[in-house]
Parts: C-alpha cells; structure tokens; sequence
DNA sequence: TTAAACTTTCAAAAATTATTGAAAGTTTAT
DNA sequence: ATAAACTTTCAATAATTTTTGAAAGTTTAA
C-alpha cells in the first residue's frame, strides 16, 4: 500500500464510520482529509480531494466548526478561507465525548427521569415501567458520569492512567 | 403523565435513540416494549402495539435475536412464538458494548493498523499519515481494551466499582 | 461604488434506508 | 397426508437523509 492508496483507505473507513460517533459521511471525511493534511485546506481544495459539491462542503464545514472539531484559518495576504482540524487525538476524543453527552444523552436522561417519576398506581405493567426506566436512567447516568469525567480531565490522562487502571 | 403517556414517550425516545447504539428505531422500539413489558409477547402483540407490520416485525426481532439482545420462549401449549428481552440493564450494556466492539471497532482498528503501516517514502504528507493514523490506533485500540474490560466483568462492577473510581 | 472573489443558502434531485404486504415456507395437530 | 396456524422472505414502495448547483449574499481591493 502506497501513500495515496493508505489515504484513501483512511479517509473511506473514516468516512462510513461517521455513523459510530453520529455524524454523516461526508462530515467525516473532510475531518479525515484535515486530519492528515500537512497544511490548512481551502474549500476549493476539499471539493476537489473528496469531489463534493461547494455546498455540501460549505455545509459540512460549517457543522464541523459547530462541534468545535474544525477552525478557520486566516492565511495572511490570501482572500480564500483556510480550514483545518485538531490534530490531538486526545483533544479530539475529548470534545466529541462532550458534544455526544451533550446533544444526545442528555436529553434522553431527562426524558427518563420524567418516565421513571410518573404516579405508581399499584398496577404491575406501572411498576414495570417505573422500575426499568429507573434502572435505565442510573446507568445512562453513570456513563454520563464517567464521560464527563474523561473529558475533563486533561490530555494523556485517558492513556495513561485508564490503561493502568485496566490492566 | 400517565401510564400510557409514559409508555409511549418511552418507547419513542428509546427509539430515536437506536442511532446512538447503532441500531434502528424499530428495532430499538421493540427492544423498548418488551423491556417494559412484564410478560413475553408474540408477534401480534408487537404489531399490535407498535403499529408496525408483519414483515417489519420478523426481521427486526431476528435481528436482535443475533444481537443477542431478545429470546424466543416456548410458551407451553401455545402455537405462537413469544419474545422477551434481557431485563438487566448492566447485562444488556455489556451484550451491546460487546458487539459494537466486534463488528464496528475491531475492523476499524484493522484499518489503522494497515494504513499506519505504510512505508515511510520520507515525504511530509507521507510521515503525516503514518503519524496521525497511528495515534488514531493507539487511541482506538485503548477504548476498545477499556470496553472489553468492562464487558469481562460481572454485573455491578460498572455502577458500584466506576462511581468509585471516577469520584 | 463597483466588480471580482469568494461563501452560504435552499429547493430540487439523488441516494440510501426502512417498511409493507402478500406469496412462499415451516411447523404442528390430527 | 392435509390443513390450519404461524413465520420468513423479498420485490415494490415509502420515508428519510444526503447531495447538488445555481442564485443570493458577503467581503475585499481598488
């Protein structure tokens, strides 16, 4: 496998990945593209490399910053818009942990907070329903927990320290 | 909210969840029904209930019978097939993390292993790739050890050794 | 102020994914 | 062996999601 082949191995598995940390495929890729890049990427350039549509990268850009993964970068003396992403893994595990609890759990856990709380009316199916979404919500919470504290703590930690801990 | 309220708001939630497990709503709403639910129900019932068709029904179940996740039971003197659905939560996260490990972690990390893997032809772009794909598998390759891990231990161990843990 | 260079928006089209329902298949009881 | 009771399969259809591309919008330089 040569440079460009392992390239577009990447940024391909990358891409129909995006599912697993819930974003699109396109989405994904310009974040592979970035990722590897050496240098900041125009729009010209992504489309070109990925051959998408202007909108669909302007689109895909966008949410990209909206998540925090991609900047902007101001090349001085050019007009165009330059782009480019975290290069940390660390950080980058760290802000999509935060995003995902953030838009996705957290609303699921106050849903069944609510669920869990409605009036027992003595009724078996009630108390089957109070108890399993009781449970559930513990444990949604407990992940939560547990995210929150991986992503708060600072880069390395997650190697260094859980690897030990699971050892 | 009552009992049907909460039912139903329930099932819904968990089904426009399925995204985040990896699964899909009909899917995820069945699983929801018969985890509420405080006997094993047939077919029908599931139809009945979800509002969904015959054909919709038999494959999703089928599909989460390979997950492991939803049993057949023989109910005697009955002609019709009835299902439940594991009532544990801890257990049912574990049946989960461990399937996502398998079927979408570990062919990534396969991915990652192979493209980090290249020769080093001493260009930039060329070191870039090995570099970033590589701490990409490290990382990888570090939660999906920690899924595991977790997955290996017995019940409880995730609320009551993690909460410690991470306080 | 104008025009060129660039980006964003969004309705329409394409692609993908989920669902239906009826025919085919299977099992069980007699 | 037959028929009733039930389940599975799968081609067609529907729903959803993604992508396109051109018009509208914005910024910069002169």
């Amino acid at each position: 496998m040569n440079y460009k082949e392992g390239k577009e191995k990447f940024i391909s598995t990358w891409g129909s990945l995006g599912s697993l940390w819930g974003i699109n495929k396109a989405m994904a890729q310009i974040q592979a593209l970035l990722f590897i890049s050496t240098k900041p990427l125009s729009m010209e350039d992504i489309m070109e490399e990925l051959k998408i549509s202007r909108g669909n990268t302007s689109m895909n850009l966008r949410q990209l910053m909206d998540w925090g993964i991609v900047t902007k970068e101001i090349i001085p003396g050019e007009r165009k818009e330059y782009f480019s992403t975290e290069k940390d893994v660390q950080e980058l595990a760290r802000i999509v942990a935060k995003e995902r609890s953030r838009r996705e759990i957290k609303p699921v856990i106050k849903v069944l907070k609510e669920v869990s709380s409605i009036k027992d009316d003595g009724n078996e199916n009630t108390k089957e329903l109070i108890k399993q979404t009781q449970a559930l919500h513990e444990l949604t919470d407990t992940m939560d927990l547990m995210i929150n504290k991986v992503v708060n703590q600072n880069q390395n930690w997650l190697t260094k320290s859980l690897l030990k801990l699971f050892k």
